[in-house]
RNA sequence: GGAGAUGUGGCAGAGUGGUCGAAUGCGGCAGUCUUGAAAACUGUUGUACCGCAGGGUACCGGGGGUUCGAAUCCCUCCAUCUCCGCCA
């Protein structure tokens, strides 16, 4: 969410980034300045008249004391008055408030300048690409039928036990999955991160916090009974430690990793994207999250695309590197790179990671703030980044490391599988 | 799940209808003193909104109510603690 006093400051560049995404920012800039005027009015209107009402009720409290009963009760009458109309005021008042949030809600983030214009995926700059796709042999298959073959992943036992999406790994399918969430919480431990261990689900606020809530609530599992949502991202549970929080300057960076499963409802896409392992209700994934100042999250992004890159080669997968155009960006970003490995199979690239920098956009609605030199209360700059999603790094690396004589495991892999193939 | 108690500023802890945004202590920050540090002393120390400013308004777990006036009374939700029950 933006803040009004930015918006007003930079109404005009606001407007022209927001072209990047193809979002017709003006109309509803213009409804939200003008709803701010009318809040500010309003609002001095009513604290005049609560400054009012204080004053008489202490004249009121003085009277009594002096025991001057009746000019007590002839200014109560006044007061009568007074409160009619602050009453009046005070829900107006409310109503502009939430017709201001509602508004605030629907814009974007403003895009980083750098953003390229652009529609959709096709329009995403590759700025980046490593690593050899490999040949496979000619009997080589998908991920899927690999998993089958070695018996890794159950698919069909997963739909018994819970539905589509609901994948059950097995053996070294599991043990691998293992091995993956290990080796990605010991880099990024390495890398200067805490980690955490979240919550998997979270209350409404949190959902507010990050920006699920209003508009993206079809994305999560919620759970009628206690008012909780599952979590669609370990971003969630882990920026909302910050939330309602003052922190010193000295405080930054604040580096958080953490592994949970993740839940989506992911409604509406079926088709061959979903197929295999591409596409889950539940999923495992390693996040990163910074919490920095403002002057340095865009080093920090660029820090964080880095350490993702750096698993990748490590893991000798393919990828590439991707600078998201205004139209595929999220929400809530100003700046997001995504990582992309190959899928020699299945011959195409899937996404492992976003990493994105939020500026103050869910800071903001976190109200998460640090002191400046001079003692001001400011805004921090909200990053993360997966690092890594592990179904889809799972399936390239089945994929791509398939031989005649069974699936190798990468080298830095092996002291956490404890085996080198897979046959 | 049942019964009871509690919820105040960074922390501890006063305050039970008016002069309380809130005593006091600790902590934090700045200064005096000191070669430096500690101690001592002095000052300062919540957040947000409105206003050029003086200043005003709101917030004492959340929400609602009573009252001219609420941290203080009532309702409700949430959290914590104690006891009982249940259970990894």
């Amino acid at each position: 969410m933006l803040q009004t006093t930015y918006i007003r400051e930079h109404k005009k560049t606001i407007i022209e980034r927001f072209k990047k995404r193809n979002f017709e920012g003006e109309e509803i800039i213009n409804q939200i300045i003008k709803l701010d005027d009318e809040r500010k009015t309003t609002q001095q209107k009513l604290d005049a008249q609560l400054a009012e009402g204080n004053k008489l009720a202490k004249e009121i409290g003085q009277l009594f004391k002096e025991g001057k009963q009746e000019e007590a009760t002839q200014i109560k009458e006044q007061t009568k008055a007074l409160k009619e109309s602050g009453v009046a005021l005070k829900e107006g008042q409310n109503k502009i408030a939430e017709d201001l949030k509602s508004l605030l809600y629907q814009v974007p983030n403003v895009p980083n300048e750098i953003v390229p214009h652009g529609n959709s995926d096709a329009d995403n700059e590759t700025i980046f690409e490593e690593g050899v796709i490999p040949v496979l042999h000619d009997n080589a298959l998908p991920h899927w039928e690999l998993a089958k073959k070695y018996n890794l992943i159950d698919f069909e036992l997963g739909v018994k036990v819970t539905g589509a999406g609901f994948p059950i790994y097995k053996g070294k399918g599991a043990r691998l999955q293992r091995a993956l969430i290990s080796f990605f919480l010991d880099q990024a431990v390495e890398n200067g991160y805490e980690e955490v261990i979240p919550p998997l689900m979270v209350n409404e606020a949190s959902a507010y916090g990050t920006g699920q809530l209003p508009d993206k609530e079809g994305q999560m599992y919620y759970m009628p009974a206690d008012d909780l949502y599952m979590i669609p991202t370990a971003e969630v549970p882990i920026t909302n430690i910050y939330r309602d929080v003052i922190l010193k300057e000295k405080d930054f960076p604040i580096k958080n990793t953490g592994y949970t499963p993740c839940f989506r409802r992911e409604a509406g896409s079926y088709g061959s994207d979903v197929r295999g392992l591409n596409r889950l209700h539940q999923f495992d994934k390693v996040e990163i999250v910074q919490i920095q100042h403002p002057d340095k999250s865009y080093e920090t992004l660029d820090t964080m695309v880095d350490h993702v890159k750096g698993l990748l080669n490590k893991l000798e997968l393919p990828y590439r590197v991707l600078k998201l155009c205004g139209g595929d960006l999220s929400f809530a970003s100003a700046l997001t790179f995504d990582l992309e490995v190959y899928s020699t199979a299945q011959k195409k690239w899937l996404e492992v990671s976003s990493v994105s920098n939020f500026e103050t956009f869910q800071a903001n609605r976190l109200k998460c703030r640090y002191k400046d030199g001079n003692g001001k209360t400011q805004l921090v700059h909200t990053l993360n980044g997966s690092a890594l999603a592990l179904p889809r790094i799972l399936a390239a690396l089945l994929e791509n490391n398939q031989t005649e004589e069974g699936i190798k495991i990468p080298e830095v892999l092996i002291p956490y599988t404890g085996f080198d193939i897979i046959n």
